[in-house]
DNA sequence: CTTGCAACACTTTTT
DNA sequence: GTGTTGCAAG
């Protein structure tokens, strides 16, 4: 028996020293997964049956595959670069970079993310005349998203002389042009592409069959086709290769669907490659007996599982906590007072989650822990790299990179204004349809054509002189050199310098934070190239800046949670039309998904679970009332404790909304269905009215620290107040956006 | 050509 | 509530 196998259980022992073979492991949530993976990893490396550079793991996150390859050299107590490990796209843009010219792209080829493929879809339907009511964009996009996912291109399919499907398919055909004329590639294109690649070029394919014979896929229950093809074809089954495959997953965590993930592929696995040893890994060893029934029972509910129920030796544990909040306010207060409480009863290093079903429901609750003083991190909503300044930024590394990058081109070309407007761009754009060039190609030869005004002509010179210029010195420089130099040669920066507003100084930071990412990403190493660094950029979806604060609450949807345990979870808005989300309620296949979210966060959960619920809830704008989520009546009412709504109504109407112990005294009963008419006001925020400020009251805020009170003036909705920060200049804040904590 | 403002639509999840 | 677009004035 291996020693790095030493503190496993059978089943997981099993699979980490199986003999090569195809593997199907099916693991519940908590089951040992990524520590069978890694593992299995260093156990094969260990008894020498696979070098790293035999071996290709992919993963479901970039963040993901970095924690894998950290813990595999752990065990192994050496480095292993020689491993390939990323996701599927991460994997395929290697490849591709590799085999440019066999996958018929040009050598600077640039990676198009979801604005920049909705972007030039409008603009498509735009030049086919197409209605915006009757054609969103949006239909186009998940049109060609879904059936690049199946690996089919546009020529391949059939409309049946339905002019509606006729019509897309011109759409997807126009979108690939332009594509091809500006050398950009999409998500789905990057392993569309490779495929194809693959397929048609054996060389190449025996190439990565040979090197790759130990293949490992993570969140196996999350493949789409496309992906499933590939790893077919990778695998090489079909042309005698003696790859084997270990797919990890676990179907009842399916979650994907949406982006075109399917989880009939681990149902079909064992019959498409052959045989397979399917393990079953069912023991847990994170949650209590009381969340893993629970998470059980709701499952239960679905059809068309594999079937799989999950177990623990350790304790019961608490009961499930059920609160009904009046409101979305009041279940933000509610989570504040029970972090607090928990804080003051457990360990410092206890982890504490708070999820939701959208990313909107995250406001409501980060306002009310910044007013309890709670630091918290949020991960998705806003990625560091979709910012409007730093996509103007890596905009111009883009076209640095690539001239005939037309979605960098369109992004900066005014950015920051040169005089360059609609009326000259309007005649490139003509230029470069009528002659089926880049922007870039359009603007050299209209130039040459002299048609333009003396005025538009300087400004395009100036313009086109620039990039060359850039593009020129960038050779010779490394990542970081060429971004700082493109940031202030482009006044971009200089453009958020000279503004005095606050958002100006948070970009110019944000841009610096730019440098410094572009600085860590490699200066010697020959891969740190500006294209791999724009890759990285958008491929990178890990949250913006790793801020470890150790006792922060990490806020995230249930999707981002996939894979993360905490000591004490908090899952919120269990109503029906959030949870499952309208958009599912259509369809029965899509509740099912939406109950695979919700098993997704019951196992997150190790000690400690609480559930809210609120009866009305303001969205867009609207309040609205809800009811229960179908979900909530699934967990059996002996798991289940209720607790008491404590609000009390006079007493809430006067309480700011940022105090927390409005809960504690439990003597009020649950408002019942009749009282949900007239509803308790609450304030909207204390400290928005300046006039609640006094001269010298000293105050926190979030990013300033602490300062005082020197003036303030307007009314409740307009207000500003003045305040000195401890060793910085006085600033001018909006009341109503200050966010600001009284220390008086 | 740029700026500023008002009206407007859009809100599921993400590689 | 937020971000984008369209329009009129500078």
């Amino acid at each position: 028996m291996n020693d790095c196998a030493t503190r496993l259980n059978e089943r997981q022992q099993e699979a980490v020293t199986a003999k090569a073979q195809n593997m199907l492991v099916i693991a519940g949530a908590g089951s040992g997964k990524t520590n069978v993976l890694v593992n299995r990893i260093a156990y094969v490396i260990k008894t020498h049956d696979v070098s790293p550079n035999n071996i290709l793991a992919v993963t479901f996150t970039n963040k993901a595959a970095a924690e894998m390859r950290h813990r595999v050299e752990e065990i192994l107590n050496h480095p292993i670069t020689g491993m390939w490990i990323g996701t599927f796209h991460s994997l395929c843009h290697r490849i591709l970079r590799q085999h440019y010219e066999a996958a018929n792209l040009p050598k600077q080829f640039q990676i198009l993310d979801q604005d920049d493929q909705t972007k030039l879809i409008k603009k498509i339907h735009a030049a086919m005349n197409l209605d915006e009511e009757r054609w969103p964009a949006k239909k186009s996009q998940s049109f060609i998203n879904k059936n690049k996912d199946n690996g089919i291109t546009c020529d391949q399919i059939k409309s049946k002389g339905n002019p509606n499907t006729e019509t897309l398919i011109t759409v997807y055909r126009n979108y690939q042009a332009q594509c091809s004329i500006s050398g950009s590639v999409d998500f789905a294109d990057l392993i569309m592409r490779t495929y194809h690649m693959l397929a048609s070029n054996s060389e190449i394919r025996h190439h990565y069959q040979h090197k790759f014979n130990f293949l490992l896929v993570d969140e196996f229950q999350d493949i789409n086709n496309i992906q499933y093809m590939w790893l077919k074809l990778l695998a090489g089954a079909d042309e005698g290769s003696n790859s084997t495959v270990m797919a990890v997953g676990d179907d009842d965590q399916s979650i994907y669907s949406w982006r075109g993930a399917e989880i009939a592929h681990i149902m079909s696995f064992s019959k498409d490659f052959p045989n397979t040893k399917t393990i079953r890994l069912e023991q847990n060893y994170r949650s209590t007996g009381t969340i893993l029934a629970a998470a059980n029972a709701v499952i239960e509910n679905n059809n068309d599982r594999l079937g799989k129920s999950l177990w623990t030796e350790g304790n019961e544990g608490s009961p499930i906590y059920i609160y009904n909040s009046i409101n979305d306010i009041d279940e933000a207060i509610f989570i504040a007072s029970k972090i607090k409480e928990w804080k003051l009863e457990s360990s410092s290093n206890s982890k504490i989650a708070i999820l939701y079903r959208s990313n909107a429901q995250s406001r409501i609750i980060e306002d009310v822990l910044n007013r309890n003083q709670i630091p918290y991190r949020v991960y998705g909503g806003l990625r560091f790299f979709d910012r409007a300044e730093i996509k103007d930024a890596l905009g111009y590394m883009k076209l640095v990179n690539n001239t005939h990058d037309n979605a960098a081109y369109e992004r900066i070309i005014n950015q920051p204004t040169r005089g360059i407007g609609r009326q000259t761009l309007e005649q490139i754009r003509a230029y470069a349809n009528a002659a089926e060039v880049s922007l870039w190609q359009a603007t050299e030869e209209v130039l040459d054509t002299e048609e333009l005004t003396a005025r538009a002509t300087t400004s395009l010179r100036k313009f086109t002189d620039l990039i060359t210029s850039l593009k020129h010195e960038a050779e010779t420089l490394n990542v970081a050199e060429a971004a700082t130099l493109i940031l202030e040669q482009s006044g971009l920066i200089d453009l958020y310098r000279k503004d005095k507003k606050d958002t100006a100084q948070a970009k110019v930071e944000n841009l610096q934070e730019l440098l410094n990412a572009a600085e860590s990403f490699g200066n010697n190493d020959a891969e740190a190239t500006l294209a791999n660094f724009l890759a990285y950029s958008i491929l990178d979806t890990s949250a913006t800046k790793e801020d470890q604060s150790e006792n922060a609450i990490d806020l995230m949807t249930l999707h981002a949670a996939k894979g993360l345990e905490y000591n004490l979870v908090f899952l919120t808005g269990l109503e029906e039309g959030l949870f499952p989300h309208k958009m599912a309620m259509i369809e029965p296949n899509n509740v099912a998904e939406e109950r695979r979210l919700c098993y997704v966060g019951i196992t997150r959960a190790r000690e400690k679970l609480f559930i809210t619920h609120a009866s009305s809830r303001r969205m867009h704008g609207k309040t609205s009332f809800q009811s229960p989520s179908r979900f909530l009546h699934e967990i059996p009412a002996n798991l289940r404790q209720d607790i008491v709504n404590a609000a009390q109504a006079p007493r809430y109407a006067r309480e700011s909304y940022g105090s927390s112990n409005s809960f504690s005294s439990g003597s009020m009963s649950r408002p019942t269905s009749s009282s949900i008419g007239p509803k308790y006001k609450l304030p909207k925020e204390t400290n928005t009215n300046p006039n609640s400020y006094f001269l010298g009251q000293r105050v926190m805020h979030a990013k300033f620290g602490e300062g005082v009170v020197i003036n303030y003036e307007g009314d409740t909705s307009t207000g500003r107040v003045q305040i000195k920060f401890k060793g910085q200049d006085a600033k001018w804040l909006l009341a109503s956006y200050a966010k600001l904590q009284s220390l008086d």
